[in-house]
DNA sequence: CTACTTTAGTTGCAAGATACAAATTTTGGA
DNA sequence: TCCAAAATTTGTATCTTGCAACTAAAGTAG
């Protein structure tokens, strides 16, 4: 039993000091300029969800985000500053303001795009044939047990 | 063969999906507050870096941290400013500049690593037992593939 | 032993990211 | 009509990030 135990607490360990990694990775490539051009990965992630999902609110773009929406706000500021996306009323519900892709935003939107799909292509050329659906399912899977694992609710005050 | 490009980019698309959800994901985990204390997840990584590395040099630790030494700097002043870390000047060569962690910065350690062992326990949980071994399997194939594939080699200009 | 170069780190500066709390405007009910 | 709720923006404060310039120390060439 106490065994079983053990090899349990090795597994957490080792998963995740893999999860560590993987964590650290993307931290460093959301942080790497991916563009010369100055686009931060908020930027950047913000244009692929208006991009993806079309039209949106603000309210949408920031649960999307998960962001605050004042901070969704200023983000989009520097979006439209740039030319990227533009805002609307809405008409319904005026309170309501829908963000957009202008021409400029469309053509930042196919062009990340583009470069994702090149990335991604490169990363699962890396992977053995043989073993990329495995990858793909174990992926799914991972995906689906880290949103059943709310973090707030294991949330411990240090001070 | 026309059709297996297609499954092939088909299969990329899939894993792009999943990556950017995963990202998305862990964007969303550095960013939610962690601990009610306002530590912050630069500075969690950093107590987490001196921790498991023991006493580093500023160079070995933005090395660490993929960031620029003068980031390193700033993150460490505030570490240093809250009590957790200490510098010390090497005697063997005085340009190079230790950091530690204090007595203090030991606890928020140890309360980290815990807090993170629970998360990653419950994650583990959640994934289906004959299933966990598989996905650590591919969680160290798909770390071994996206290391091999430089972001910085793929980049394009947008502007 | 002096003069250049390299290395480690910090500081000045500028811009972005982030969120909480306080307005603002608009809706929707009672 | 009056008030509560909702969608956003603004004010404020802090952190993050990096480039370029600077300081200090070490190493090296002559």
């Amino acid at each position: 039993m106490a065994d079983t135990l053990l090899d349990f607490d090795t597994d957490i360990q080792e998963f995740g000091e893999l999860l560590s990694v993987m964590i650290r990775s993307f931290a460093a490539f959301e942080r790497s300029e991916i563009f010369c051009s100055g686009i931060t990965m908020s930027q950047c992630s913000t244009i692929l969800g208006i991009g993806k999902n079309g039209t949106m609110t603000m309210n949408a773009l920031s649960e999307w985000m998960s962001l605050a929406t004042s901070t969704m706000t200023r983000i989009v500021d520097n979006l439209v500053r740039d030319g990227y996306i533009g805002r609307a009323q809405d008409p319904q519900d005026r309170r309501v303001v829908q963000v957009s892709l202008t021409e400029e935003g469309e053509k930042l939107f196919e062009a990340i795009m583009q470069i994702y799909h090149e990335y991604h292509r490169k990363i699962v050329e890396s992977i053995p044939a043989d073993e990329l659906h495995q990858v793909v399912e174990s992926l799914t899977t991972l995906i689906k047990a880290i949103k059943k694992t709310p973090l707030l609710d294991n949330r411990i005050c240090i001070k």
